[in-house]
Order: structure tokens, then sequence, then C-alpha cells
DNA sequence: CTGTTAGCGCCTTCAA
DNA sequence: TTGAAGGCGCTAACAG
């Protein structure tokens, strides 16, 4: 193909060739006024950089990575980028990674794991320097694809923290155990469950905190009061509707996350009953929306802010040859608003 | 810095030599096996192929950036990730523009002008291809640095189709028409209108196709009933708040966006009124949340899947030498659901 | 059909 | 304090 017919007025090729050219340096120079200016002479840097700042000149990112063997990019792949847990957690990974001078590199996998692969290969193309599996699920042989070539992953929940891999463990049962805590001193005995899919570990996570809460204040964990939904809000309604048909219906119920309750409360409405006198009904997560639904949502937070913290924090501090933890704790804690009620 | 001490056991590098030395070819041979394997032999391909599995070897997309020219990257700058809105379009794009091969570099500036230029920079530096501006606003002098590289620009409603810029108008007025076609026919004739921020080019059109409207129809546009909120739901919960303060208050309103309409629908709630009962509300998005608020959201639909589609190939047809059409138009329709009833 | 040879833009010894 | 030279991993002529 020619690229002849290009409008070739004023293409001035922005290299640091040219750079040079206009400061009557070497490329050398110029390269080290960028990267190590103690090194230059105050005046010819002034002359550089004057040079630098007529053509708007950037260093070539890839010829950089190429010899430094660095790219300055990061990973992170979500499952479902339309859940609104993940935007907020994708800002601040990328605020966190922006300010070190990282670029992030997004993928929504969508559950499907043809496109988690594909997503890996991208990554590894780009010879990220770090990934962030956001995920609760992996499958191995893709970590070892990164591990053979020692990039540090972070996972969340998935745990097995090791060579170059750091894991954030979420604490449900905390948070968990406060909303149980809250329900049972409401007066709640009927307490049900609406999980998520059931594949997912961290869906796992959560209703096994569930369970072991429950029992713990001595009430039988009754199976016919845990159904499984989706984490999505339709999940939540067909799971709620069931719930609803039950011969003896529970008093309130636990959602494994917000998308599920706001199902679950649309449920109660189309029932034609009200939340929370006739049922009440507590989240997780506490996405921005629990704090909007009618009734606004009693929830467990689960900070994105300090996921991405922690998750970009891991990855740079795999990056240094210093020892580090390799294991994360973030707590959960129960946001009261007006979707629990006395039973 | 010494990186001796990393671990250095099985540190095989993935590179074309290592994969030629395995196959017994030289590196060309790789090379043509991967991008054109047309023009080598079946029997040694195959050979090369092994090796290129048994290493697990990806191209280095920086070196072949390097040596083509071609990054491969595309630019998606939106303002508010968190915004319902947005997640969709990301994911839309980042479906589109993998399909052709192309990564994303997506970028979140929260309506920051300072991020905006930091985002610029970033995507400058990688040689971004082209860059869609979801935005609805941009810096003259931002522009220009792309227009310098000869980056294909794609915008939202901005219009100044151009040598490198393409640009996709939502046509506003045919959804807002509609949806005060619906509320007058409900005999709805007092309408209001919370705005969005006003230096936003779109929020400024949404608000000026609903006053040309609602003149359309023979109602004098009246000052008072249009009230600016922010695009988010607390704006849209203070500007109801001013509305329903009105002596003589809307019976009808119609939102900037379906955020504002979820927090106005919580106005109403809070003021002790019931949504459409004694007060008609109308979004515009269509975000997936509409169809779970409580009621459902009469909404215009603003197609992300389609906003997505058009922006991705405005750039993608940027890039090559053929003429094309600089302008994309996207309707935008009322989807009737709930919220509304007659007056 | 396959190999040899130049770079792509930049950073990094090594000399001056 | 500066410059010259080599090479990062890969593709693209140009020869065999």
């Amino acid at each position: 193909m020619s690229g002849a017919q290009l409008s070739d007025h004023t293409v001035t090729k922005h290299t640091i060739h040219e750079v040079a050219r206009r400061a009557k340096v070497s490329i050398t120079t110029v390269s080290r006024t960028i990267n190590t200016p103690s090194l230059v002479d105050p005046a010819t840097a002034k002359r550089v950089s004057a040079a630098i700042e007529e053509l708007k000149y950037y260093p070539d990112t890839h010829a950089r990575s190429l010899v430094s063997g660095r790219s300055r990019i990061l990973g992170l792949i979500v499952s479902d980028i339309t859940n609104p847990f993940f935007p907020e957690l994708v800002q601040g990974f990328e605020d966190i990674a922006t300010r070190q001078g990282y670029d992030v590199l997004v993928s929504s996998t969508n559950y499907d794991s043809a496109r988690m692969t594909l997503s890996v290969r991208r990554m590894l193309e780009r010879k990220v320097e770090g990934v962030a599996v956001m995920t609760s699920e992996m499958d191995d042989h893709l970590i070892e694809q990164f591990a053979r070539r020692s990039v540090p992953m972070v996972f969340l929940d998935v745990g097995t923290p090791g060579e170059h891999i750091s894991n954030i463990v979420v604490d449900y049962a905390m948070g968990v155990n406060e909303a149980v805590a809250h329900l049972v001193g409401l007066g709640h005995r009927r307490i049900g469950f609406v999980s998520g899919p059931q594949d997912l570990l961290s869906a796992q996570a959560r209703r096994g905190a569930f369970v072991r809460s429950i029992e713990a204040y001595g009430i039988a964990s009754d199976g016919r009061l845990i159904v499984q939904g989706d984490h999505k809000v339709t999940g939540g309604l067909d799971a709620m509707n069931r719930l609803l048909k039950l011969p003896e219906r529970p008093t309130a119920v636990l959602a494994s996350n917000d998308l599920t309750a706001v199902g679950m409360m649309r449920a109660v409405r189309l029932a034609g009953l009200v939340v929370p006198r006739d049922i009440s009904i507590v989240g997780f997560d506490d996405i921005w929306l629990a704090e909007f639904t009618e009734p606004p949502l009693t929830t467990v937070r689960l900070s994105r802010r300090e996921l991405a913290e922690k998750a970009c924090g891991a990855l740079i501090a795999g990056l240094s040859a210093a020892p580090r933890p390799r294991e994360y704790g973030i707590e959960t804690h129960l946001v009261i608003r007006e979707s629990t009620c006395p039973a």
C-alpha cells in the first residue's frame, strides 16, 4: 500500500532527532534532558526544552518500552463493567495507576471465558507489567501465562498467593454478621438469602458467610430459604418471586449484591407487598444506587476505593524486588438505611 | 539498578529469535508465518507454529508498533465512567474495537479539564490511532495536538467535522418531540424540564430541543418551569424540590438524563406525592436502570450500542485513505413505561 | 520459499 | 557535560 498521497504538507516527524536538530545537540542529550536532567548543562537543557516545546514533542512510548523492557501498562480485568460495582473500581484503579505513571488496559469479560482468554492475550502482547483480575475466578492455565513471564498478579478472593501472586481477601463474614445481627435484633427469625451464580467464588463466599452467620445465631439454616440469583436485577427478581411463593415466606432476605436486591425489591412491590413493612431487604456492595432506591437500601459496604488501592498497590509493590505482603484484607460493614425494619 | 537477583531459573526470553532457534529457521520466516502465512512452506510453517505453541510466544506489540508505525490502540475519553450511560458505551466500543484488532485506552475525565489534558497526553504518547471524545466538550488546543499528528477524532455533538474530525450528532429533538407529544396527548400542559450542567453542549442541546418542542405544541415556555440539574441524582433531587415549591407546579417534567429523573422521582416521593399520579416524569438515555426504578421510567432511548458502533466505525474509517462521511446521525425514541399517566 | 540486512525511536554503556 | 555506537524485538525490502 502506498501512503504517498497522504497530506504531506508540514508533516514534521516528532522524533527525538528532530528535537536534537533544532537544539543543535545530539539525541543523547535530548534523551538525557528528559530522563536525567541533572546530567545536562542547564543552558543546553533550556535549549532542548524549548525545542521540545516548539514541536510539542512526546517520546514514543513504544520505542521506550522496547528498549527499557517496561511498558508502564497495568491490566485490569473485570467481569462486567456494566455492573455499577465495577466502574467505581475502574475509576479508582485508574486514578492511582495514572498517578504512578501507569496506563491501564481495562477489559470486561462479560463472564465469558473466551473473552477472558482474548483479554489475557492482548495484555500479554502489550506486555502489561501487572494484572489485576477482579472477577473472582481465573483459569489456571491463564495464570501460568503471566507467571511464566513474571508478571505480578492480584486476585480477588481467589486465594493462592505465591511467587508473583497477591490476593485480596474480602471479609464477607464481617459485614454479613453485622447484617444478620441487625436483622435478628429487629426480631427476624426466618431470614432468606439470594445468592449469586454459584460458580463464582466470591458468590460462594458470600453465601457461606451467610449460612455460618445464621447458624451462629442459633437459627437452623433452611435450604428453601436460600435461592440462587445471578448478581443481576432480573435474577434477584426471579429469586424473590420463588421466595414469595413459599408456604412460609421469610420476613427478611439478604442479597448477594445490590443489583440482586434491586430486583428483589421490585418483586416484592409487584406482589403488592411493601419493603420493609412486609419484608426487610439487605443488599451487598453499597453501590451508589443503593442510596437512591425506594426505599434506600440497607446494605453491606465493600469499598471500591479501598479495593482499587490495594489491588494497584499490590501490583506496583510486586514490581519492586523488595519483599512484601502477599495477602491484603478488606473489611465490610453494614450501612443501615430504610429497607429494614422490625419483623 | 541491578536486576541480577531476579529469579533467573528458566527465564527463557520469549522473542522471535528463540522461536526461530527452536524451529531452525530465520526470524524472518517466523515473522512471515505469523503475518503472511501464504508466503511460507506449509511444512516449515508447521514447525514454526509448533515452536510458537511450545513457548507460548506472542509478538511484542511495542516492537511491532515501532516498526510499523501503528499502535493498534484507540483512545476513548468519557466524562464520568460512574454514570451508567458510559459503561455500556465503553463495553460496546471495546467489543467492536477488539473485533477489529484494536485495543482501547479508556479515560474518565470526571469533568476535570486537568485530567482531560493528562489523558490526551497519555494517548498521544501511546500513539493512539484514533480518539473518541464522548464528553460533549473539547478544548481546541487539545484537538490541535491530535490534528497535528493526523489522528482521526470523533466527537459527540460538538460539531466541527473537518480534516480528521468526524462528528456524531444525536437527534435529541426527535425523542424529545415524541416525549412532549406523549405528555400533551395525556393532557399535560404545564410541563417542566430539569436540565444538565449548562456548560455541557449536549445538555444545552437537550434543553434547546425541549423548549422548541414545547413551543411547537403551542405551549409558551415558562422559564420557572426550567431548572438546572447536574446530570446526577442529587441534582435531579434538588431541582425537583424547587419545582415542587412553585405556586403552580408542573404536572409533568422531563429530565435531561435518567440519573436526574431518578433523583426527581425520589424528591416527589419524599414530598409525599406519587409518580405518575401526581406528577409524570420522563427521563433521557434509557440506561438499564430505567427499567427497574419504581415505577419503571418512561424515557427517551439513546442507543449506546449504536453510539459505540458509529464512533468506532468513524475512527476506523478515518484510518483508511478512502473518503467517507464525516457526520453520523443517531435517532432517539421514546420508550413508554410507567412513570407517565394522564394529567 | 527462505535468509540477510536495515532500520523504526529511544536509552545506555563507553569514550572523549 | 557531551557524543558515538549498539541494540531492544520486529517487519520489510532485497537477494538467493
